[in-house]
DNA sequence: AGCACGCCGACT
DNA sequence: GTCGGCGTGCTC
């Protein structure tokens, strides 16, 4: 017998299937994880079988070297999670060893962490009387028979401390017996005990919804925020398991919190395992292991958790499906809804992707027929959406106003502390301001090594790059013209914070950006204080934006509703609805009804119109229009090639020849009747032309989404490969930001 | 990624 | 004449 196997070195030279002979007596089924002689050196490599056959389909001459062993006694890999990868390989131009990694933990390559095991002991004969001189071994053979089961000993040894020795001679005397078995090493979260809520008709609705759909379809479950999409995916998942079949749960990174898993632990119980990037190498592994042996059908994680060895997965479900940190920014660049779609329709399972504000591509592919669209128009409870008004800054300004908050957010902040309420206030840029310039000569302070303002930290007394990290203190007069006008512009969390102060003296205020969450655990101290009440107004950056219900927030404010929407990049418009939909649902989610204000100097864009009424559906109509109009995706395929180099001057010079080139390559992939399919190839400097000293640029194509797709993505990507030597050279599809 | 084989410069 | 530089090419 033979095995293609797979040599667990990343390097595209060694990323192809070798042949090796099975010895004689050794298990090796596809999906095994083994040791192999490899190289002239014969030295011993890990790798992966990914298919057996009895011939070895290889030349005269070639010589067939033997596999040594099997690390685990079990595959590692499953046969669909074998296809998956070969078919990441293609779409991703990846390396299938990269694909295959993500489907194993770390820790069980190199053999690093190896299974914990519990050693018991037990009397050998429970009848027989014993005597010995020994007072400890008495006592630990008195324990025993009381207990009149097996210990651990750990155990015996917390009830009788120095027990040890004890322990030794009564196994060496046969009194004792002993054997151990396997422990798991589980990650801590609160299971809090919570009562099984009646579904309301909506959700009911939803859930037959979700039952009707064929294997392999998918699902949009569009809901209010507030609708309680959660109890749908609890019922959902419970319906999966009653058909003996396993799920995963994909939740945003910053969602994983305790209390989030706790809610599914409530209602599963150890049928759950959790992975997240903060578990510890044995709570991964086996968390991982719990996943394979098939003793925790229930899987809840992140982004990379879409690979988990789930067998007969019956159901994915992506909750917040517009986030962009569900797609990778390393390679292999997958999106976990592609992914969880191929697993879905490989298994004959379901996919039901979740939002209250669905991305564009989804929702359009939720109208066009290729996903089912389910419906949570309302809110649990019947209660209100928040009320949101819109305070026009142009106006505060010219009646005199020239501070930050406008005076309806002043007069609702009032009445909101006056109550006892609590209130969230969002900035979508920590430190003080914005920029720091010079009112003598106009000289703006930037970064030495980034193409990019900096901005003032008061409470450091510094200004710092926001890309790089730089960071140097506040010059007292202007570097450029040495007169003393620094002055700072625009405004940031920080700011914010003092502002409060200033205007209401003595309340107790918390501040949440990446300043503040800089340690680990800040983020859930930090919500969890604002949530006893330690705080009444919580300011932050837009990680304020999702989470936790705090139920006795009734009052949102929305400091600048108009900086996401100026930036350069067709999302932008999708990006601020979001944002704001998410903002404004953070308020009311208990019995006082909610209320946000918006603060803009564009009260009539129709972004914030529709996001001021929480008309998603409308909010569509006018984005897709806008996406057509200028044949964005989803009506394009986007793609960006960033490159960066020490030289700008020869960056900018390579930049240009590799425009005309791939242009070139483009053309002959795209064929004579193909070449109005390629909309758009322009070359410029990176919005931020140079960050952490690397000068940065881009080429942008627009491809109009055609047959000749496929070759003209192949294209692009064998342009990748061919050029990446040379220098830095980044290939982004539809990417989710382009600075 | 490693490692061996291979063809040109400064050493005993 | 030999030791060793790392360029080139291969790994079942």
């Amino acid at each position: 017998m033979f095995a293609k196997v797979i040599v667990d070195i990343a390097h595209a030279a060694v990323d192809r299937a070798f042949t090796y002979r099975i010895p004689e007596g050794l298990d090796v089924r596809p999906g095994q994880h083994v040791l192999l002689p490899f190289g002239q050196g014969d030295h011993v490599k890990e790798g992966f079988v990914l298919s057996v056959s009895e011939e070895s389909g290889l030349e005269d001459g070639v010589t067939v070297k033997d596999i040594l062993s099997c690390v685990e006694p079990y595959t590692v890999l499953l046969p669909d999670q074998i296809a998956l990868a070969e078919w990441m390989q293609e779409a991703y131009h990846c390396l299938l060893v990269d694909a295959l990694r993500l489907m194993i933990p770390a820790q069980l390559r190199g053999s690093r962490i190896h299974e914990k095991r519990e050693r018991i002991v037990y009397l050998t004969d429970p009848a027989a009387d014993f005597v010995s001189k020994s007072h400890i071994q008495t006592e630990v053979v008195t324990l025993l028979k009381q207990t009149g089961q097996p210990m651990a000993v750990t155990d015996i040894k917390a009830f009788l401390p120095g027990a040890a020795p004890a322990i030794a001679a009564l196994l060496k005397k046969r009194v004792l017996s002993e054997s151990s078995f396997t422990v798991f090493r589980r990650p801590e979260y609160g299971s809090r005990r919570e009562d099984v809520p009646e579904l309301t008709a909506e959700q009911a609705a939803a859930l037959r919804e979700v039952d009707a759909l064929s294997p392999g379809q998918t699902a949009l479950l569009y809901g209010v925020t507030g609708s309680g999409k959660t109890e749908v995916y609890l019922r959902c998942i419970e319906a999966c398991l009653q058909q003996g079949k396993g799920a995963i749960v994909l939740v945003p990174e910053i969602a994983l919190t305790p209390q989030t898993v706790g809610r599914f632990a409530a209602r599963f119980g150890d049928r759950i395992a959790v992975l997240h990037s903060r578990l510890s190498a044995g709570e991964r592994f086996d968390e991982w292991r719990r996943i394979r042996l098939g003793k925790a059908p229930i899987v809840i994680g992140a982004r990379s958790a879409v690979f988990a060895p789930v067998e007969d997965l019956g159901l994915v479900i992506i909750d917040e499906e517009h986030e962009s940190s569900y797609q990778s920014e390393i390679t292999p660049r997958y999106h976990a809804l592609d992914i969880a779609r191929r697993r879905v329709k490989a298994s004959g399972g379901k996919l039901l992707l979740g939002s209250a504000t669905p991305s564009l591509l989804s929702y359009y592919r939720a109208l066009s027929g290729s996903y089912k669209l389910i419906e949570l128009r309302h809110r649990v409870g019947g209660r209100p959406l928040p009320t949101v008004s819109v305070a026009d800054m142009r106006a505060e300004f010219l009646s005199g106003n020239n501070g930050i908050f406008s005076s309806l957010l002043l007069s609702k902040l009032e009445a909101c502390l006056k109550q006892g309420h609590q209130a969230m206030l969002f900035l979508n840029r920590r430190g003080y301001s914005t920029f720091v310039s010079c009112r003598g000569c106009g000289y703006v302070l930037t970064c030495d090594n980034c193409d990019i303002a900096m901005t003032y930290h008061k409470a450091q007394n510094a200004v710092r790059c926001h890309y790089c990290g730089a960071r140097k203190p506040l010059p007292a007069v202007c570097p450029n013209c040495g007169k003393p006008f620094i002055k700072y512009f625009g405004i940031g969390t920080e700011q914010v914070e003092e502002q409060i102060q200033k205007c209401f003296p003595g309340t107790a205020t918390v501040r949440m950006d990446a300043d503040t969450v800089a340690h680990r655990d800040a983020y859930e101290q930090i919500l969890s204080a604002f949530g006893r009440g330690e705080a009444q107004i919580l300011i932050g950056t837009q990680m304020i934006a999702k989470g936790h219900d705090f139920p006795n927030v009734t009052l949102v404010g929305v400091i600048a509703a108009d900086t996401t929407l100026n930036f350069p990049d067709y999302r932008s418009g999708e990006r601020t609805f979001q944002l704001l939909t998410q903002v404004s649902g953070r308020a009311g989610r208990d019995k006082d009804p909610g209320e946000v204000v918006m603060q803009t100097y564009v009260p009539d864009h129709p972004v914030l119109r529709f996001a001021r009424v929480q008309d998603y559906p409308g909010f569509y109509q006018y984005e897709i229009a806008q996406r057509k109009k200028c044949l964005y995706p989803p009506f394009s395929l986007f793609i960006r090639l960033l490159l960066s180099g020490e030289n700008e001057e020869s960056l900018i010079e390579r930049g240009k020849e590799y425009a005309r080139a791939l242009e070139a390559d483009l053309r002959q992939a795209l064929g004579a009747e193909g070449q109005g399919d390629l909309l758009l190839l322009l070359a410029a400097p990176a919005p931020i032309a140079r960050i952490a000293g690397l000068s940065r640029y881009q080429i942008l194509v627009k491809l109009l989404r055609t047959k000749r797709l496929p070759q003209a993505l192949h294209a692009v990507y064998d342009f990748e490969t061919s050029h990446r030597e040379d220098g830095f050279l980044k290939i982004e599809i539809n990417p989710q930001d382009m600075f």
